[in-house]
DNA sequence: CTATAATATGAGCTATCACTCAGTTTAAAT
DNA sequence: ATTTAAACTGAGTGATAGCTCATATTATAG
């Protein structure tokens, strides 16, 4: 029997409390961030991280449980600014405005820290970022629901909100991630308009 | 500086000529594929794959350059299944019919080997994957456009045969995936038909 | 000033892994 | 029957990885 973790192997063991150890903590996101994206996730040892971030190997073990916790943080906070980059606009009148302001911001987050989005796609360990995905979700999809549902005389009927929502993050996520991943010189403004055109028809007629 | 090593690292070092070879190829793929569905790619060490297999280790890179060319062929496999799970059929005339031939073939495909698929997708690296896919979309892609092209009528105006292939298939690929991996026991029929519904909007109107 | 908690250190442990190679066995060719 | 090529063998190698722990330093609290 090995040992039993108690904790999440995914979030941090202990929460730093002073100045320095805080430091120490971004310091250690920073340099697991460069060296991902410097020499891919295997390569990328905690002996490493640590030495990058100029922090100790033992400090590393002090805040993180493990490696895959560095990377299962740095993809939080990625979905965190993707989320506040949709979220802080007031929500529009229309579907069709919903849908450009939610997928235009999506498409210039991914564009714009392209590089890291498919690294943590590509090289990090799925399990290790399920959490994070089955969080980012929770947030966003009542969300998007109530809204569909405030703006239902604007729907196609037959058109149930809550499995909309669903489909339409999923059609999204899922096919920003296939572009970003096998064709990011096409995730340009035309594919964001025919993504749009899509939506708009799938959702409003 | 590391040795060099002159083929690509994904495919076979050499084909197999008789009978016992042949079988032992098969026999480490078969292997392979178990142990990614038991203990998943990192923990799947080409000594445990040689011993399932029944074959010596020495065997195993008498024919496989490294552990990634293993599953590089797995991959190529899964997709030629894929592609002609897809191409047996006679092409319909309508592009509706078109698209609900291709479309509930691939589904019906990952949704019978889901757990492979998942796999694949999760736990091996990309990059080993990056030329499979990139084959498979040059097998696909011109076909799909000529075939909309033959049927440019009935697409709505100002659809793009070619740009709309590309779009057509990475929505496709990308939704089902994030389906697959996040949300499998979605992956139905209503899935499909909201699916169809929508891309047929898009190309149809 | 003292006691206690927080933070930092890094040598070294255990484990495992991908891969090599010198030699043997089996099949095909002549 | 002999030669040659194909296939197989598996102990061993070098490298590196994740992680622990006993100890030392720094900050906060009373």
């Amino acid at each position: 029997m090995l040992g039993i973790k108690s904790k999440s192997l995914f979030e941090l063991k202990k929460l730093p409390k002073q100045r320095r150890s805080k430091a120490t903590v971004e310091a250690i996101l920073e340099a697991a961030t460069q060296l991902l994206l410097e020499i891919g996730y295997d390569k990328t040892s905690t002996n490493r991280i640590a030495g990058r971030a100029g922090a100790s190997i033992g400090s590393l073990y002090e805040y993180f449980p493990g490696k895959e916790a560095i990377f299962a943080e740095i993809r939080r906070r990625e979905d965190a600014k993707i989320y506040r980059a949709s979220a802080q606009n007031a929500v529009p009148d229309t579907i069709s405005d919903m849908l450009r302001l939610h997928i235009t911001a999506y498409v210039d987050f991914v564009r714009s820290n392209l590089d890291l989005h498919v690294a943590l796609i590509r090289e990090v360990p799925q399990f290790a970022v399920a959490n994070a995905e089955a969080e980012l979700l929770r947030i966003y999809l009542p969300l998007s629901t109530k809204e569909l549902k405030e703006r239902k005389q604007q729907l196609r009927k037959n058109r149930s909100p809550s499995f909309a929502t669903e489909f339409i993050i999923r059609v999204v996520r899922g096919t920003i991630s296939e572009y970003a991943l096998y064709a990011p010189e096409h995730l340009n403004d035309r594919f964001t308009e025919n993504l749009l055109d899509m939506l708009e028809g799938y959702l409003v007629g």
